[in-house]
RNA sequence: GCUCCCGUAGUUCAAUGGAUAGAGCAGCGGUUUCCGAAGCCGCAAAUGGCAGUUCGAAUCUGCCCGGGAGCACCA
């Protein structure tokens, strides 16, 4: 009989059997099972305490009476888990060594860890909207967070079992094209003549256009009268507007590349343009929109920022007084689409913490049209993050105050591993010393991004992420190159199945065994909050257990029994790594 | 005026309301005839302040202090 793959929820499962039998609980009780301080146990439970408290009986008595019937019923092998009653009421749960060791000998395969990993987002659809690069502008650094953590959250929740679509919702419809417009018009641009620097040159007609109608009032007039052309589909303006929108994803798609960004389907603004004639309908018909100073609004008024009561009254406009639609508006036609279209049961949106409050409305407002028209409210997130900032803890820029352009930081995270590498080991070939810089540069740039809690700042330093030391890509990176090196001088197949080990005993092969069972919980956890953090931490800590076993336990031992067991939790530990490394989007190495 | 994010060791980051708040760097001290010392082991060092809720608070609530951000026709 093969042993629990995630004990946790298993624990959890068994103790809510039991205690359904038992006239002392109610079907309210949360056993609370988590994984416990290795002092005390592997996991434990600290639902009787408050259960206890809210039904006046004595903690510790309750907790021993639920062990009893734990061990009274079959779900609790006392070959396989010890159960103990500690402190004020925790119930402790220690697995045996057997346990551990069946456990390595179950479950080997990244296939073998996903197959426990699907029961967490099983057949969920999910829409998530990443990562929605505005057009016409180059990436810079602050394009950097939502391409990296979108697409770590998005491999994650793919690899838990979600039915995901990838959206990337561009900003190919806003106000800014009535000012590119004019000013292309103006300068009498040609679009086709501009070479591989298009988008910047693009970039840079925007600026101006916007500069210029700073001096010139009266040219934003003219810029508005352009964008309402284009939206009402004027031929000329359309024109100029596909081409914007193309050097834009051909810019975009280099960028995506390299980064590992995976989109399924891009649907911008614009594809909303027709769309959201429905939406004006339907929140006025349902009296949820009403006219305020020409414009088209929806108020929130039992939300104190958004009321109009306010000083500075805050509603959620849906269309402009000029009669265009805005990021309101095909917000929620992209809502109403990805309810129709893709039956979406989750929304994840991400984008920088600034927009908070456009989210709130957007969420307050689908709720409140959702349930007058009787469609089913599919479950949104927005996901956001803090700023990249320097060593001045001010956002990061270049020494000029420019912001840095993202693919001269990427270029730059190559050039720095690549001396590193070349540094550490000049003999390896010009070739793979490129293919690890590559590995080494851009993952340490988006480890340095995924690994702090995503909901906090943090201060950008290369002599920091690029270090071997500490919780950095590289220390995980060198830590799987560390394990190819046994297999590959034993000149053994990490992934065929090893046979005749004895069981683990020493304290540091139980140290990691136990922590490789972890990799569900961290994945759980990241999945709960969306913080791919969680699976950071993790994956160093197994980096760090891996690293204490390697020192305190040799592997290439002339007992063969004992060196079978030791290559059998090397083998296990590069699966997760590399899994774990693959759902950050980083690659692992050969030899580094 | 109405809000949001944040405040943990000298410093950069952890801690799903749970037991003695964990790491990296910097500092101090060990460790290599042995699989990659880019490692490992140890020492020292912290929850902004005051109340409250709770059996239990870095975590939840209120107020205060400090940093950052937002407040309709940009996205």
């Amino acid at each position: 009989m093969p042993v629990w793959f995630n004990p946790s929820h298993t624990i959890d499962q068994a103790l809510r059997e039991v205690a359904a039998l038992m006239p002392e609980f109610d079907p309210e009780f949360d056993p609370g099972v988590r994984p416990a301080d290795p002092r005390f146990g592997d996991f434990q439970a600290n639902g009787v305490l408050s259960f206890a408290k809210k039904h006046q009986v004595n903690p510790r008595e309750l907790a021993q009476s639920l062990i009893d019937a734990a061990q009274a019923s079959n779900h609790f092998d006392p070959n396989m888990v010890e159960l103990s009653l500690a402190g004020p009421g925790f119930i402790n749960f220690k697995l045996s060594t057997a346990f551990l060791w069946q456990w390595q000998l179950d479950y080997s395969t990244k296939a073998d860890y996903q197959s426990g990993a699907m029961q967490l987002k099983s057949g969920r659809k999910v829409v998530i909207d990443y990562p929605s690069a505005n057009t016409a502008k180059q990436a810079h650094i602050g394009h950097l967070r939502p391409m990296v953590i979108g697409q770590a959250i998005a491999r994650i929740l793919d690899f838990c079992g979600a039915e995901l679509v990838r959206d990337n919702h561009i900003g190919d419809w806003g106000t800014n094209f009535g000012t590119l417009i004019m000013k292309i018009k103006r300068d009498e641009i040609d679009l086709n003549a501009l070479n591989e620097d298009a988008l910047a040159t693009l970039d840079k007609l925007y600026k101006d256009g916007s500069a210029l109608e700073k001096e010139q009032p009266d040219l934003r007039d003219i810029s508005r009268k352009e964008l309402v052309l284009l939206q009402n589909g004027d031929p000329d303006n359309t024109a100029i507007w596909e081409q914007i929108v193309k050097i834009s994803k051909i810019a975009f798609e280099q960028l995506f590349d390299q980064i590992g960004v995976e989109v399924d389907i891009t649907l911008g603004e614009s594809f909303y343009r027709n769309k959201v004639d429905r939406i004006y309908e339907e929140l006025t018909e349902i009296g949820l929109a009403e006219h305020s100073d020409g414009a088209l609004v929806v108020w929130h008024d039992e939300v104190k920022k958004f009321s109009r009561e306010n000083e500075r009254p805050y509603p959620f406009n849906i269309r402009k007084s000029d009669g265009a639609s805005n990021y309101a508006s095909t917000d929620l036609a992209t809502v109403l689409y990805r309810l129709e279209k893709f039956k979406a049961e989750e929304i994840i949106y991400l984008t920088d913490a600034r927009q908070q409050d456009h989210f709130e409305q957007l969420f307050l407002t689908t709720n409140k049209w959702f349930k007058a028209k009787g469609y089913p409210l599919p479950e949104m997130q927005h996901v956001f993050w803090g700023s990249i900032l320097g060593a001045d803890k001010k956002p990061l820029k270049t020494k000029s105050g420019e912001s840095i352009k993202l693919q001269e930081l990427l270029d730059e995270a190559r050039a720095r591993a690549y001396e590193v590498v070349t540094k550490k080991n000049p003999e390896f070939p010009e070739q793979e010393r490129k293919a690890i810089a590559e590995s080494v540069g851009i993952g340490a740039v988006k480890y340095a991004d995924l690994s702090s809690n995503r909901t906090q700042d943090y201060v950008f330093s290369w002599e920091r992420l690029l270090s071997f030391e500490g919780n950095t890509a590289p220390y995980l990176l060198y830590a799987v190159a560390r394990i190819n090196s046994i297999f590959r001088k034993a000149e053994i197949d990490p992934s065929e199945p090893l046979i005749g080990a004895s069981p683990i005993e020493t304290e540091a092969e139980l140290a990691l065994a136990r922590r490789l069972m972890g990799f569900v919980t961290a994945l759980e956890l990241t999945i709960n909050d969306l913080r791919p953090h969680f699976l950071c931490t993790y994956l160093y800590e197994l980096a760090g257990t891996y690293s204490s076993f390697y020192n305190a336990d040799k592997v290439m031992v002339s007992d063969e029994a004992v060196k079978a067991r030791r290559l059998i939790l090397c083998a296990r530990t590069r699966t997760v790594m590399q899994t774990g490394l693959e759902l950050l989007g980083i690659t692992a190495l050969e030899r580094m």
